[in-house]
DNA sequence: TGTTATACATTAGATTCTTATGCATAACTT
DNA sequence: AAGTTATGCATAAGAATCTAATGTATAACA
């Protein structure tokens, strides 16, 4: 496991993400999910996970369903539109965010923007 | 700027980065030593600075030195022994967490493990 | 002389996480 | 048969960390 602070804030981009690459997933198989991709090094707790799995409901990024697995019940999320357009953009601002950290962590300069001489 | 939560946990990374290649540097220039090597796309706000550096020197990673300019007085801040190994520690933990973050978001599985066949 | 930059610091409130707890069904183990 | 583990949802108290605002003061610049 990482030290904790570091997957801070960037719960609601794994779950966009995941459910980007797939039709509609719930919450136990998230943390699963996560977990067997990570090698157990992330891995995502009830408390943080339904919460923020709610929070993307009510800001209409995702939409559920619940399916009746014998007498228990999954509550299965995908993606809105809306959800499809953010995930999209927190993926590539990670990216982004990712590279600019491995500069500044590496104490390498910013890149050159070589302009146009009069 | 980034959407700020990514930002959030580094903090401590990239101040103990920066001190691993500066012998010691103050506050107000880790903000702007931030900026422009990120080209603004990370602003530190004293309000997060400076409690975070009172913590740091608080666990003993780091230690001060007063100086006086004119009538002002800046604060330095330089790595302890200690805050050198925590500083090594942090920069790997995050370069690991990249790339896991890279798989998971990328769709692509983690690395295989080859064993030997008995 | 007014604005911007430098330089420190604290604080109220918001956000997000951890840890614990709670409930219930299903599967496996001894 | 009984106990443990796995599945599956959820909430809540408290901790940690950040934002945004405020405060103080000196120095530079226009």
């Amino acid at each position: 496991m990482y030290s904790n602070e570091l997957i801070k804030g960037t719960l609601r981009t794994i779950i966009l993400s995941l459910l980007s690459n797939s039709a509609q997933m719930y919450g136990y198989e998230i943390t699963k999910h996560v977990k067997e991709q990570t090698e157990g090094k992330i891995q995502l707790t009830e408390g943080a996970l339904y919460p923020t799995l709610h929070k993307l409901e009510a800001d209409g990024l995702l939409q559920t369903e619940v399916v009746s697995i014998g007498k228990r019940q999954r509550k299965y999320y995908r993606l809105t539109p809306l959800g499809a357009k953010e995930a999209h953009v927190r993926i590539a601002e990670f990216s982004d965010f990712a590279e600019t950290m491995r500069r500044l962590l590496g104490n390498i300069p910013p890149k050159t923007h070589i302009q146009w001489q009069p």
